[in-house]
DNA sequence: TGAGATTATGTCGCACGCGACATAATTCTA
DNA sequence: TAGAATTATGTCGCGTGCGACATAATCTCA
């Protein structure tokens, strides 16, 4: 019998290693513009997220930031430390809680305006090719989260 | 004056967000694949460059998965205490550590060989397209890897 | 209406991953 | 050749991120 072929356990032939690495090395390069704004890159996918919305459930958080909550939890207790959020049980189902901006943190939006812009200066990638990643990216992730459902 | 133009802080208009979520989950997948080698994902990185080139320090680990020793000394100690790997001082340089695969870690590569397919499957991009992401991929790796060693 | 199922949120323990710093060995240089 | 700089590895503290589990509120339906 013939020597297996290892090929496929190269580091260079998993797709998901530079996957891992990109996003790895992007989020440190998030680090120091974040700092200013006393945010971690998962506190401001949060902000991210609360600026659009406004408000939202813990739930909602978790769906679309495709976490658990024991993630989020005490990640929201801190982001209401800061003062840039808060905390609030549903009247209705007592179970619920909303999540608000405060005023702090809804004119922290003004100062993070110059993130987007400096993050994509740094990837440097033409808008072609950057949207030929994110298109490739969403449609992974649709096949792993289709995957997912499957199981549920 | 006009409002500013918030529209750079939609989740939807980041393109690190999918690479984040991609990552996240992607890494979520192996977990179960893993779970049989007694395996993390970085440690199953690991394995991949160990089965690769056999030995290593230390420094070529950090330096190809792009790690620091502070995560990867405790990492290491792990896979030892699993018998997968061992640590032997340099005998030239006092300084530097060798990392060899065990007869057990050697042995479990055997075992890895269906994880690569069972990823792939998942993913479920053609060939084309995954061609097209890693290419990609590793341009954005290059454009910010090559700012951090503009700052060095 | 009341017991079981479901839902929303949260706690606990473990494993990265990083910045800041510590330590020991080697190399460089005056 | 002695002291400074560099290099290789490692520790500490903090912040995710997850699986397993806990708790409280609501819903369902016999």
């Amino acid at each position: 019998m013939s020597e297996p072929d290892y090929n496929s356990l190269r580091l260079q032939n998993q797709l998901c290693f530079p996957l891992y690495l990109c996003s790895k090395e992007l989020i440190k390069k998030y680090g120091p513009l974040l700092k200013k704004l006393d945010l971690t890159y998962t506190q401001y996918a949060v902000m991210l997220y609360l600026w659009e919305h406004q408000s939202g459930s813990v739930t909602d958080l978790c769906r679309v930031l495709l976490l658990n909550t024991n993630t989020l939890s005490p990640l929201l207790q801190k982001l209401e430390q800061k003062g840039y959020i808060e905390h609030k049980r549903d009247k209705k189902d007592g179970r619920g809680v909303k999540i608000q901006l405060t005023k702090r943190g809804f004119d922290l939006r003004d100062e993070a305006l110059n993130v987007p812009c400096a993050m994509q200066k740094c990837i440097n990638l033409s808008d072609e090719d950057a949207e030929t990643l994110y298109r490739l990216l969403y449609k992974v992730l649709f096949n792993i989260e289709g995957a997912n459902h499957e199981n549920n």
